[in-house]
DNA sequence: TTTTAAATATGACTGCGGTCATAAATGACT
DNA sequence: AGTCATTTATGACCGCAGTCATATTTAAAA
């Protein structure tokens, strides 16, 4: 008896859940398919609850602001990248290679669909810093420092080298260059660009010996 | 005649002249004013066109928005800035130190007044590429250009190196840097940081010679 | 001075993100 | 089944940036 009461109350299944995650994927899929179709800036949240059939504040219930729930979806296609880079990108011997590799990879990507990556690159400067977590831009600072790390290692960088900042160096490069190639009246390619800036900072811009 | 008509129509103290800079001029008083008081975020347009004294109407007349506005700021702090570089911070001989010192004072400024500094680069972050004009963050960049293209020639710097990519590359670094710093929990030197990773940059990380 | 054209001022209004007091649904317990 | 506590839903409402049709002011022409 107990047990059984027990089970019911504790239960992921319960009817509450059952409903909480309907709403939540209605959430999504409504969301998803509006802002494809016109674009995240001229979906609005009331369009988004009409459409899935809620109350306004229930949308809030769910996430906390329409940004967040655009967060959501950056964050789905950034680990899906991450995932395909320790498959696929690392297959190079120097640490040079890897990791231009690396930036080369998630840049291709990028360049696939440079609407979408100007959104979420403009949402996610537009509110950082304000409440939201940093995990998300730590992905790839934490893929580029462990391959510095083991290029100390492996001895094709200098191991007088702070891996930390070598990593905050490049990752800050590659935002930056992202962000002036997003909205770059001129075309150019994103992956060359990339890879040579790697190549100077790993070669240093200082004439002579140190 | 004609003259005395031509000479009234054309100047640059007529009466309708003469009132735009007064509401221009009282648009920053007061909004520069407030701006201090009570913070950017919690200051209206409403309130500030009741404390100057005009419709609201008219202050769109004269900013398109309330962040062109707060760029004007923003703006001017940076002129200061730079001009002070220019006659100071470059009395050094190697390129590396001059490069150095052009970040470190620009840090040191940001360090003065941190919470103001991060209310505006909040809201250079949130407004880049939404039609504002990008002159602004390239300030830094071109004189980090001219310091590049200079080392060049006095043979410090590689010849090889493109002195428009490195010049993008400092910057980046300084950008991502000032925010990291501006947001992070744990305090430290900014200056000291930056200074850091310059010598990276100069030296490169790679092991060996290229 | 009077008329006409152009620049400038204005505030009611709109659209949108987000809040909050209240209502409905659900689960635990008897 | 009935009662009570807790979670979840809801939409009227709010604050604020930005718009626009209309009114006012200034300059030029007659």
């Amino acid at each position: 008896m107990t047990i059984v009461i027990m089970f019911q109350g504790k239960s992921d299944v319960s009817l509450r859940e059952k409903k909480k995650i309907e709403t939540r994927n209605k959430i999504f899929e409504v969301s998803g398919r509006l802002f494809k179709e016109k674009g995240i800036e001229n979906t609005t949240v009331d369009e988004i609850v009409k459409e899935a059939g809620i109350g306004k504040g229930t949308f809030f219930n769910y996430f906390p602001s329409k940004t967040s729930l655009l967060l959501y979806f950056a964050q789905q296609k950034e680990e899906l990248t991450f995932s395909q880079i320790k498959n696929e990108a690392l297959k190079t011997v120097s640490t040079r290679e890897k990791i231009k590799n690396v930036l080369v990879f998630v840049a291709k990507t990028n360049e696939l669909d440079k609407e979408l990556t100007k959104i979420f690159v403009f949402e996610y400067m537009r509110h950082y810093g304000s409440s939201l977590d940093k995990r998300k831009s730590h992905g790839l600072s934490n893929i580029l420092y462990s391959l510095i790390e083991d290029g100390i290692k492996k001895e094709d960088v200098k191991s007088t080298i702070d891996a930390k900042k070598a990593a905050q160096i490049i990752s800050a490069i590659y935002f930056h260059s992202l962000v002036e190639w997003l909205w770059s009246k001129i075309d150019y390619s994103f992956s060359d660009d990339i890879s040579g800036k790697i190549d100077i900072v790993f070669d240093g811009i200082a004439e002579g010996r140190t």
